[in-house]
DNA sequence: TGGGTCATGTAACCTGTTACATGATTAG
DNA sequence: CTAATCATGTAACAGGTTACATGACCCA
């Protein structure tokens, strides 16, 4: 998955294992997150498998860096890896998990538990406004507006998820206050 | 994060791997998927730290089995992974990672793909009914009407994630459809 | 006699995380 | 002088996936 990340990167245009994990952090962080070792280690696995070339390019000024261009191989893989519907996303929430066992814990810890949660479990922590700021790496490297269309889908999805969750967590309180009236009615 | 959901359920009662197995194919699928092979793994992790212990019982009839029963110090180890509200998801979604790259297919490709989408990345693909249904396992195990609460939770998740699912793929169909439009119109 | 359930795992591999390591230039 | 940016990685470990392996009993 990060290989294909990386190679839709490079398919855009040359460049270095730098700019990649810029634009990770950057752009893609809230749907992805990537170590910087590990874009390093998987770009040593792309240009083994011939889906890439890596190009050493001295500076003056600045530490030399590797140049890295897709190939004709690699833009294959990418294209039949977008092809392939048939990936399918592994289901693990840890938050979910969390949840799941916190009967362990009384009503009242609860209600201040999903209280925390729907401030803190968010893609965009500081706001949808915000959201849109991450774009600026991205945008450095794109400038084609229907290409960029397909970011914001991903920023939309975010704020999508981040307004869901704020509801489900209210949902979740008012279920456990009912259940506490309930309670304190005797 | 599995050595704590398998805890977790050790900690309602004693279980077999078999079992363990089975309560995560059925009732906790919805927020994270287990390997059988990774099961019994961590099993062996979890006896070593001593958070769990084994006995084997014979059976006449049916192959022997291990029963699983947590310890003191497995449950104050549960205890304090509920407590710590550090520990961070880890966000990656293939799914958005595709969306991401789109812009290398068609506006028309892409509308009927998102078309697909919508129906095919669901939590519950066979409706929110059915989503109930999951329960079986679970509910066998658990009777304790506030504890299945937070299974509920749970649930409605899911069902609300999916429904938002929707509604984005719905809004990315129009704008894509927009798109054509004023494309058409010249 | 063939498939489902009960019941256990191992081995190899792939992917992700954490911690560490280096070193030059540039802007405040 | 010090912190940030540019630029590269390695090593060890943890966690997840895929494929394989075994065997008895029960029901149709």
């Amino acid at each position: 998955m990060l290989k294909h990340g990386i190679l839709g990167l490079l398919n855009y245009g040359d460049m270095t294992g730098y700019e990649i994990r810029t634009v990770f952090r950057d752009s893609l962080n809230h749907f992805w997150h990537a170590q910087t070792s590990q874009i390093y280690r998987e770009l040593q696995v792309l240009e083994q498998k011939g889906w890439i070339t890596v190009t050493h390019v001295e500076q003056n000024g600045k530490p030399d860096k590797n140049v890295l261009s897709i190939t004709g191989t690699g833009r294959e893989e990418l294209k039949s890896w977008l092809d392939d519907e048939t990936t399918v996303n592994p289901v693990r929430s840890a938050m979910l998990m969390k949840v799941f066992f916190r009967g362990e814990c009384s009503i009242y810890e609860n209600i201040e538990y999903f209280k925390r949660l729907s401030k803190r479990e968010t893609v965009f922590p500081t706001g949808s406004e915000a959201a849109g700021e991450v774009s600026s790496e991205y945008k450095k490297m794109i400038d084609d507006p229907l290409k960029a269309l397909y970011w914001k889908f991903t920023i939309d999805f975010g704020v999508m998820y981040d307004r869901m969750l704020r509801e489900w967590c209210d949902n979740c309180i008012h279920e456990l206050e009912d259940l506490k009236d309930e309670n304190t009615s005797y």
